[in-house]
DNA sequence: TTGGATCTGTCAAACGTTTGGCTTATGCAA
DNA sequence: TTGCATAAGCCAAACGTTTGACAGATCCAA
């Protein structure tokens, strides 16, 4: 059986191997392989090489093929936390819209760091991708981002817009987001509003605090504002932010948005602690709807984002740039939609000084 | 600057014009800027050489040394769902393992789809990586994982071990999950169990079967079986299965042990549904001690497995692997630990016929 | 001065494709 | 028969590295 050389200890079976059984030139079996190209061989010859070659089980070598041709047919996908629960269908979403035009999304993580974020790109460069999508950009991030669009490498920001570089991206519409979240809690009747925010440097945090805190404006209503520095919204961070809410002097809100379900998670816990209960003594809206947020006690209301559309359009950004690289395409904004459900009613009373803690 | 050649539009900077500026033979500068290489450059040579290189921002292009040298330094991982919110610190401790030896992971996602399975493999033959690690193998994949073996690619199983096929693999004791699960519910006096049991074709699901049942009958004490055809771990499933598990007739189970969190959220859910609380009338334990499970109500009793250790182990196998070519590793087995929190009590009381409901 | 060593660095042949150019073979008109 | 167009397939030069073979240079001993 064919393949002389061997790599590594695995032989190999290449174009030549298939040449030489099909008693015929290497370069006409490249050709009879390759089904979009300009016919320089006999549909017969081509019939025929193509069963020699299935026979012999050949594969061709795409890092040969990446060397000459210049691209590699991968795209790089880049992600900041695969536990991040959102993230998975956004990754879903642009593998397969790229798989349909026969690129392969290369998938590395960078842990939320931005010394390993700059390894992996170096890497991807050195490994010749043909494209990056990035989606787990930060505000830190924007010098790298313009390092890689120097390298002419075509970039596509995926759910994390970088404000200040212009970039094609597809993102949620997180200002619409935070303004959901203000407006159902407003409606329900809600004057003192609080927002338990996630890190500013990600920008969609950032917006989502605006979009919260315009809306409450606009509406004449109090927030309550607490700061954040976590890194990352988890349930502790959730916990230590209701903690600062509650022990604080003044109006206490009766309405919280959470930059995240989990964050929510931690906040109810603390708020029982106070001997408040949701959603008697205080409503809770969260953010990405996790399939958890039913099995909770009190089921969370919560903002649903597209995701898998998303990760879609994204990749179809992508495709339309490596198509027909010109001018970059505009950004895309993705609505999202607010899921009531138990967490959320209207306040207690308008004597918001009920309950008072010690400190 | 350097770089006469364009791939696809961006500008590359190759070993002949980092030679060309510094003034020496390209297979010089190759030399130069590999440092774990025979010295056949002089110190003062390299350090020029490599300031240059630097200074034009030179970047080797692992596509030709991958061609030139037969391996890729890349492994491929291949994940089953990414969703699955145990997969992430596998991942992430594979990643950090490889990459301590200069390798790079480069993941995919089957969508637990066999054919995409196919494709991704294929993909990843032709892309000449140098290993594959798997995590989502089942057990009608055999064929497809003895294939990769006859490619001699060196190939880990983690997380999911295949009977049947001597490979290495890194995995769970899953039976020994099964059994702490039982033997925790039958130290409580629960003498009528049952299990929520994931797909019987993913093995770590059946392993963890055999543990609770044969646990459950060496102690004397009767398992009430349910079926289950579903093909992921879900909550819906959780609650199907448990409605099942309630209409049927004869002795009712007091002692619930779910496959997976997720199945226990349902399960619970269910339960309550047919007028039963959780721990009172019945104790449930899940698997996986997911994030959530100190939220829920009430808190879940879990049972809580090694992830990233366990990546990072199947990476270390791996790397052995590579270095030294020899028979194949001993399958490792890692010890889960028992989580315990309130959703696991003594049982009601010995009459078990309590509750009845219709149907 | 000659004859090795040793140390630096150049030369050129790969690796497996892709692809423009070239050679046949065939068909057809003059 | 010649002339010419077209089709089918061969040839060989890349792509950017790595690496064995080789060539000068320098040094030391005889």
């Amino acid at each position: 059986m064919g393949g002389r050389n061997a790599r590594r200890g695995r032989t190999t079976v290449t174009l030549e191997d298939v040449a030489r059984v099909a008693g015929v030139h290497y370069s006409t079996v490249s050709r009879a392989l390759d089904p979009a190209r300009v016919r320089r061989v006999s549909v017969d010859t081509r019939k025929h090489v193509q069963a020699v070659a299935t026979k012999m089980g050949y594969q061709p070598d795409m890092v040969a093929s990446g060397l000459k041709r210049g691209r590699t047919r991968t795209v790089a996908v880049i992600a900041g936390d695969l536990g991040n629960p959102n993230i998975a269908p956004v990754l879903r979403g642009i593998a397969n819209e790229l798989e349909k035009v026969g690129l392969m999304s290369l998938i590395s993580e960078t842990q939320d760091d931005s010394a390993r974020l700059q390894r992996v790109l170096n890497h991807l460069i050195r490994r010749r991708v043909d494209a990056i999508i990035m989606t787990a950009a930060r505000l830190s991030d924007a010098a790298k981002l313009r390092w890689i669009r120097r390298q002419g490498i075509p970039l596509v920001l995926a759910v994390q817009n970088v404000p200040g570089i212009r970039l094609p991206a597809c993102t949620n519409d997180d200002h619409l987001g935070g303004a959901l979240a203000a407006k159902h809690l407003l409606s329900l009747g809600h004057r003192c509003l609080a927002q338990l925010r996630g890190p500013m440097d990600i920008n969609s945090c950032f917006v989502r605090a605006q979009g919260f805190t315009t809306t409450v404006a606009a509406a004449g209503a109090a927030e309550v504002v607490v700061r954040s520095t976590a890194p990352t919204g988890s349930i502790d961070e959730g916990a230590l932010l209701m903690r600062e809410l509650l022990d604080k002097k003044g109006a206490r809100p009766t309405g919280i948005f959470a930059h995240h379900d989990l964050m929510a998670f931690g906040a109810l816990t603390a708020a029982e602690e106070h001997g408040l209960t949701c959603p008697k003594d205080l409503s809770m809206v969260g953010y990405h709807n996790l399939p958890h947020d039913d099995r909770i006690v009190p089921p969370l209301t919560s903002i649903l984002q597209p995701r898998e559309e998303l990760g879609r359009i994204a990749a179809q950004i992508l495709i339309g740039m490596l198509d027909s690289p010109g001018p970059p395409p505009t950004p895309r904004r993705m609505a999202p939609t607010l899921v009531v459900r138990k967490s959320t009613g209207p306040p207690p009373d308008r004597s918001v000084e009920t309950v008072r803690k010690s400190n």
